[in-house]
RNA sequence: GGACAGAUGCCGGAGUGGUUUAUCGGAGCGGUCUUGAAAACCGUCGUAGUUCACGCUACCGAGGGUUCGAAUCCCUCUCUGUCCGCCA
């Protein structure tokens, strides 16, 4: 959510920004500014009427206590009562369709964001990790999970729907391998481990900005206000909604393995085989919550931090930076880092690592108080910033490692890194 | 799921319709005293909105209602505790 005082100081400037995203805003902020004038012209309007109530009111109850007649004020307090009701009913009106217009208005982009119109316009940052020469046809991932009989589509449909895949054999213990050896990189770069709920209700949908636009992405559950979490962004984010973070203790750095689940409305017919796009796949998130001046540096270093898995699984993989029409809805800048699959000659999104300034903090109300060293009595509580990243999708990082680490027989091997945590050092037909 | 009890500020805890601007205590912060500390004493101590400002308004789990006036009365919901049932 946008600042509504920013908005009011600044409309041209909210605006132009907002159009580097290829969307037109004009009118929301227009319309958002009318009815910001209305909203605050009632409340004053209430808040004056208000304040004469409550002063008769002390004095018909003094006037009582002495036994004294108030017929006088209780007269003029019955018109005052008719015209605070009139406005009452008002009020809310307008600030609840202010509020619906900034929860649908998305970040404004960061000044370092490039502008551009759609992913051909996403800045090249670096590449790294050599792709392997192979002398043969590299498979796909799903043929060589189908050959070594680790991917079972038909079975994942028979169980749920189309989607949703189980893992046996080698491929489910490389998930759980991946899990511990992420997690165990995410506590080695400081981030505090968690185990979440990953069912969450929608305030903290609202929260971190799936709601009120991304609805139809995420599974409801029936007759009850929980939802599946599309990400552990949302529990870990939401894990300090409504509260004043202690300043000693920032910046949080947090992690988490939880499956995410998504609806994937509107992709049909995208990645249908494989594992690449699924309702239900395993990730572990890491999620940074810092005061403003450390931002865009804990941004660059949570970045590095994704990376750092990717070169210790050395995985070829390349980082861009997305320009403005391409960023997520809530984001102000964000890396995207993708892994390098020789079976389609091209790399695919692995992680996406954003900065989303004090966007959900508003949502989320995840603020410190801000100390005043002239007079400490004035400490402002101040909106924090929050960053977020994956660190990795745990199956995007198993179908990579199947397609890098093939062999010509159809079997892969196991990244290094890995030993400790799986005994196999080769993935193969039983 | 059933029965009962509860929800007040950072914490504890009072408050059953009107000088309550939420009593009091503890913690915290500032000060006096002290070589320093402790103790004692004095002061301070929530959030948000609105206003150029003084100030004003709202908030006692959430929402609604009664009233000139609600932490207090009424209704609905949520959560917590205890007991019972069920259960990995």
């Amino acid at each position: 959510m946008l600042d509504i005082k920013k908005i009011r100081q600044e409309p041209d400037l909210i605006k132009e920004l907002l159009s580097y995203r290829n969307l037109e805003f004009i009118n929301v902020i227009d319309q958002i500014l009318e009815v910001d004038e209305k909203w605050r012209k009632k409340l004053s309007e209430k808040e004056t009427l208000e304040a004469e109530r409550n002063k008769l009111s002390k004095l018909v109850g003094q006037k009582k206590a002495k036994g004294e007649d108030a017929e006088e004020e209780l007269k003029q307090l019955n018109t005052i009562k008719d015209n605070l009701k009139e406005i009452s009913e008002l009020e809310p009106i307008f600030s609840e369709e202010q509020k619906k217009l900034l929860l649908e208005l998305p970040n404004t982009p960061s000044s370092c964001t490039p502008r551009g119109k759609d992913e051909e316009d996403n800045k090249f940052i670096l590449e790294w990790g050599e792709k392997r020469e192979f002398d043969f046809t590299p498979l796909e991932h799903h043929e060589i999970g189908d050959k070594l009989k680790v991917f079972d589509f038909e079975r994942g449909v028979k169980l749920a729907k189309s989607r949703f895949t189980v893992m046996a054999g080698i491929a489910a213990k490389l998930e759980r391998a991946l899990m511990n050896f992420m997690l165990d990189k995410a506590s080695e770069n400081g981030h505090q481990e968690f185990n979440l709920p990953v069912i969450n209700n929608s305030e903290s949908l609202y929260g971190t900005g799936q709601f009120p636009k991304f609805k139809e992405d995420v599974f409801k559950l029936e007759n009850e206000d929980l939802y599946l979490i599309p990400t552990a962004e949302v529990p870990l984010t939401n894990l300090f909604r409504d509260e004043i973070i202690p300043e000693e203790s920032l910046p949080l750095r947090l992690t988490a393995f939880t499956p995410c689940f998504r609806s994937e409305a509107g992709s049909a017919g995208r990645d249908t085989r494989g594992i690449i796009r699924q309702h239900q796949f395993n990730k572990v998130e890491l999620v940074t919550i810092c005061k403003a001046e450390d931002a865009e540096a804990e941004h660059e270093r949570l970045t590095l931090n994704a990376e750092s898995i990717l070169q210790a699984l050395n995985l070829p993989y390349r980082k861009v930076q997305l320009c403005s029409g391409d960023l997520g809805f809530s984001a102000t800048r964000c890396y995207d880092l993708e892994v390098w699959f020789p079976s389609q000659n091209r790399y695919r999104e692995i992680s996406s690592c954003s900065w989303f300034s004090d966007f959900q903090a508003r949502r989320a109300q995840i603020r410190f108080k801000r100390p005043n060293p002239q007079n400490p009595k004035k400490s402002k509580n101040e909106l924090l910033h929050t960053i977020n990243g994956s660190g990795l999708a745990i199956g995007r990082t198993l179908a990579a490692i199947m397609e890098n680490y093939q062999n010509e027989n159809g079997s892969f091997e196991i990244p290094e890194v890995l030993t400790p945590y799986l005994h196999e050092k080769l993935a193969q037909t039983a």
